[in-house]
DNA sequence: ACCATGACTAGAA
DNA sequence: CTTCTAGCCATGG
């Protein structure tokens, strides 16, 4: 299929707000709606994330997404989102940072060491929604 | 315009 | 097995 030459992938355009809370950006939107997508008592990963957007080398950026994710609306479930170790990499994001933990387990998500429990049994992967 | 940072990941030693 | 390095892309100064 043809390709126009567009030098950028712009599949959307929304508004959202960096995580300076200065102007908008389509790439924390993107985040934000996978996220959002995420389903609860599941988990996933940055480079999933990232991946379902084009590059999963990208993975830094949907960490840095979810520094904003605290200030947008709907609210997105941040805690959901750990490296792929399972780790609860942002957790000292959270306040208080036991938050991400604690939500985790009011879903049914065990933790141990900051640690998910059987996390690739609770992966969820945005490509597969 | 350049440099530094960042909630990551994969690969090499 | 563990530890380190490099790459990645976007935002801020």
């Amino acid at each position: 299929m043809t390709r126009p030459p567009n030098k950028k992938n712009s599949p959307r355009r929304l508004s959202a707000v960096t995580p300076s809370g200065k102007k908008e950006s389509s790439f924390f939107e993107q985040v934000y709606e996978v996220a959002r997508q995420i389903p609860r008592g599941r988990v996933t990963s940055y480079g999933a994330i990232a991946a379902c957007l084009g590059s999963r080398l990208s993975a830094r950026m949907v960490g840095w997404a979810m520094n904003g994710a605290g200030h947008v609306s709907p609210a997105v479930p941040a805690h959901r989102v750990v490296n792929r170790n399972g780790m609860l990499s942002g957790k000292h994001h959270f306040s208080p940072p036991g938050s991400m933990q604690q939500l985790l387990e009011a879903e049914g998500i065990a933790v141990q060491d900051d640690t998910v429990v059987d996390f690739e049994r609770l992966f969820w992967d945005p490509a597969t929604a």
